[in-house]
DNA sequence: GTCTATAGACGGATAGAC
DNA sequence: GTCTATCCGTCTATAGAC
């Protein structure tokens, strides 16, 4: 088989896996599950990506590493933009949210599960991945934070803590049960307009974070 | 052995297993473990509360059915002291909130992993659980959304919606990560005040419920 | 690189003595 | 009711043929 094969055969690995821990959890995934859904070997995930533990870090990563860099390299961009004004809170939400909600419309290249899979790796505690998380989260945080904070320079940094708590939370739910959301709600909201949950999203954070 | 002596040993299951499934998820902890932690004979537990779904369910439904009944019943009594004009939006969140962090501040009697297990289960789907947390979360829905509704009877029902979707997730989430705020803070939040975050939560889901 | 076969450990559940 | 011992299935991971 010729590289070409190879590569799809491994991504394969990827995709199945991905959709099979979104669905049910590091845990509740097997590596039979995998290859079987990936119709590969099941040797094949051992020798091309180590041990279980190391395919899931590596599926987190595959996808998180160029969403956050992405998010570091617009926000430079708008605060050079902005010339030492504060960069707009909608701007600010927007930069955060986007790649997420664009990740999750993706849906013919597992977008949607990859999403559902971040949003669920960061609220279950894997032992062994919170020391990459805490590094991989940091940089992102830490300037964000800084920025957000220029839009409620007098709020105690207790409850600036607080909110920004909640609407962390509220973004990883919404990841994790926008495929349902039609079914919860009867039809009502639809699961498929990525645009308009992402719109709300940004109008609910910019009125959480913008009130004295 | 008394009567009494067998009550606490199968309580001390419970209390284990609940901190265990916690921590660690469904899949994730095994009856060994619980069985160790609780001090208990691995038999023990399958003769009393059945298999490893079983006592997952009793667990759950232990915390989860005295919370929901003291909702609806503060909400009737709520409804009838307004006398027909809406019910003041903060009480409403107030009446939904409280149980689940009053739960949480019970540390003694493990309250805090009952609550973060709740918030746990809410969110991974396991297949065994859907039908029952649908019947049991349905009638709470639907009372306090009517409920809720009255304060904005203009918004489209989509966006009321998905403010609720978010206000739940940032209530979830917020149990969920309760534990370790004050790591996450490096010790601006604190995680042991109950009061406070409550009082928190109230004002950020009355900011995000009552905007037209 | 890819497969089969299997080692080796651990899981849930139960039989049967006490 | 409680315990020991064990069955039986499934899991991850790897050895070794091709």
């Amino acid at each position: 088989m010729g590289d070409t094969k190879l590569k799809e055969t491994l991504e394969r690995v990827l995709i199945a896996a991905e959709a099979l821990f979104a669905e049910n959890g590091y845990d509740g995934t097997t590596l039979r599950q995998i290859t079987q859904r990936a119709n590969v070997n099941l040797a094949a995930v051992n020798y091309h990506h180590g041990d279980k533990e190391s395919l899931y870090l590596e599926i987190i990563r595959r996808r998180l590493q160029p969403i956050n860099e992405s998010r570091l390299k617009n926000l430079a961009a708008a605060e050079l933009g902005a010339e030492g004004s504060p960069v707009p809170l909608d701007v600010l939400v927007e930069i955060m949210a986007r790649p997420l909600f664009e990740l999750y419309a993706d849906a013919d290249h597992g977008g949607r599960h990859a999403a559902r899979l971040i949003g669920r790796s960061l609220v279950e505690p894997l032992p062994f991945m919170t020391k990459f998380l805490a590094a991989e989260f940091q940089p992102v945080m830490s300037r964000f934070g800084q920025a957000l904070r220029r839009h409620a320079p007098a709020l105690p940094p207790e409850d600036f803590l607080w909110r920004l708590s909640f609407v962390v939370g509220a973004m990883l739910h919404a990841l994790a049960t926008l495929h349902r959301m039609k079914d919860l709600t009867r039809g009502i909201c639809r699961d498929n307009d990525q645009v308009a949950a992402r719109a709300r999203f940004v109008q609910f954070a910019v009125r959480v974070l913008g009130t004295p």
